[in-house]
DNA sequence: CTCCTTGCTCGAACCGGTTCGACTCCTTGA
DNA sequence: TCAAGGAGTCGAACCGGTTCGAGCAAGGAG
């Protein structure tokens, strides 16, 4: 069932079968024929660490996201999903790599050990040593987020910032004033993700801008975290009439802390924030928020590496999205609830 | 950067080096330091595709899961993360292999070009040609979830039967009469999934059994096709007190129509199914349902995978699980809306 | 002092592909 | 009639590891 055992039945040699399947030299159509036949029949196809060790490719790229101990958001499903659709139409298999640091076994294996042609990194950090070293070695890679000098890299990212800031924008105008905004979890906010830094960053200069009273809370990437993440907000503050959030897992926590305290939305509180579209429609209410284009990302980000691949020298690209406030159901003007 | 760079610095034989490394054969000390010394000076490690040549094992587990034009489950999320990091804690890689049935392209590299040595597959259905292919080549995979067949496979599957049939149960003990199914989609149903037809199975028996009136459904992968189920629910038959559903995607769309209908859960409408546990507690009121394992569904089934790699004829063996009904908030008493 | 282990190392072959240079025909044009 | 050139094929080398068989030196037993 190798090349060798090809060419032995259809009688050429072993460079010949090579040369019938990629094409790179003209061979006889009676032999092509023969060729193809014997492959037909015994369902052959080359062993791809042989192709691999042979041509320096891989056809793989690597996904690299942090180990899982903190849970999987559904926005990082639908990266994922993405990704290996995208990466599947250049003929390229994804390979998972968890892992949060450079000196995880799990990252050198993927770069060491060159299992993978090139790699995609989520869930990037403002200073992250990932992108660093692969920007030292110049490995084909791309970010999927910015670090704090994204200037020279590959990446495709949020504008987190805008994003924040038009939340913030959307309840001004609708008459708030004491709005609280609930991040992800502090470990994640000290360890430097650059959607918790951007985001709350955004928030709190949009909402000094707008003159409002807010406060900002970090909240675990869970329902109970974020129904406890209200009842603090609303023990802080009782006036407060609105919340910004970027985390997607604690939603259901959030609205359910707002119902037990008797908060109707979006009759006397206000909810919206950044969180991928899919998600923010689940929820009822649904939520007013700028939806991440987790999909459109991911295909984006495939299509850089496939690009940086193809051009080893390309000078760096990148996109910045920054979608719209998708208007749904969970905003509504202040004090509406007391005027009633 | 290779091993035989290695040798000339270190001024040994190339197998020498490997044999310092693998352990195979004894190396003196002087020598295995020496190389060592050479080998932390240059950062090296050993190519992925020639080992996998060589030796003939890549160190890599596929995860065949349907391509996402259906869009992903959390539960689905779970088992990614789950497979991926007991995967890991081996010593193997993940290759993501999106592909519904064994003539995908996806599919045959896998196999066919020899990219893993084993093959973890998901969204099981109940006549899967992936998984007979796979069993007549005697490739070591490990399905998670059970074909009509599953005697003599490994597996690791959710006795959906059981789980539907003891939410029937547990609502007839609060007094409904009139339930409703909720099925995955219609397309999936179609096609031979096997939790959709178990669980219907199991639904309907018990249903049988208890001598409820009930209608089945399915339902889109969302929350819209969620809502507009509980509309055609309410619609068919206003009288019907409680659910079951085994659609996590559709879960907030189910609360959303039964909310716009006026009907408070659990007051005048039981909500209960099969749904991992995580994803039951983002919803108000929390889900009473049959909590999948997913976690430990992932762990199990890459220890049995592992297994078999490791004893290529060891006899199958699989795990069925069935866990108990988490009780939160989602039920009561059929009746209680009326009567108050 | 020989003979046999045992410990350690080396060279060569192999895994299954790709690719380069050379060789043989066969055609075409001068 | 012969040189030039292109199409088609082959053998050999190479990618970077692993592994087998053999050789050599030191040490212990007889």
């Amino acid at each position: 069932m190798n090349i060798g055992e090809i060419a032995r039945r259809a009688g050429v040699s072993r460079s010949t079968v090579s040369y019938a399947l990629s094409g790179k030299r003209p061979v006889s159509d009676d032999t092509r024929r023969k060729i193809q036949e014997v492959i037909d029949e015994l369902g052959y196809r080359p062993n791809a660490s042989a192709r691999a060790l042979a041509n320096g490719r891989t056809s793989t790229i690597g996904l690299v996201f942090p180990p899982a101990g903190n849970h999987y958001t559904g926005m990082q499903l639908d990266f994922i999903g993405s990704v290996v659709e995208a990466a599947a139409a250049y003929d390229y298999d994804v390979l998972l790599s968890p892992s949060g640091v450079d000196s995880d076994r799990s990252f050198q294996r993927l770069l060491g050990e060159r299992r993978v042609d090139g790699a995609i990194l989520m869930e990037i950090r403002l200073q992250d040593d990932r992108v660093d070293h692969l920007a030292a070695l110049d490995f084909p890679a791309v970010a999927i987020g910015r670090t704090a000098h994204p200037e020279d890299g590959w990446w495709v990212g949020l504008d987190h910032t805008a994003l924040a800031a038009a939340c913030v924008h959307h309840l001004a105008d609708l008459g708030h004033h004491r709005v609280a905004f609930v991040n992800r979890p502090e470990q994640l906010l000290r360890a430097g993700y650059e959607s918790a830094h951007r985001g709350l960053d955004g928030f709190t200069k949009a909402a000094a801008e707008r003159g409002l009273a807010v406060r900002t809370y970090c909240c675990g990437d869970d329902a109970a975290s974020g129904q406890a993440c209200v009842e603090r907000i609303l023990r802080d503050d009782p006036a407060t009439t609105a919340l910004v959030t970027l985390n997607e897992a604690a939603l259901g926590g959030l609205y359910r802390g707002l119902a037990q305290a008797g908060r109707h939305v979006p009759r006397d509180f206000s909810v919206t924030g950044v969180v991928a579209g899919r998600w923010a429609e689940t929820v009822t209410p649904q939520l007013t928020a700028a939806d991440v284009p987790a999909e459109e990302m991911g295909r984006r980000a495939v299509d850089l590496l496939v690009e940086r691949l193809g051009h080893p020298d390309a000078p760096p690209r990148h996109h910045l999205l920054a979608p719209p406030i998708s208007l749904r159901a969970s905003t509504g003007p202040a004090g509406a609830g007391t005027t009633s």
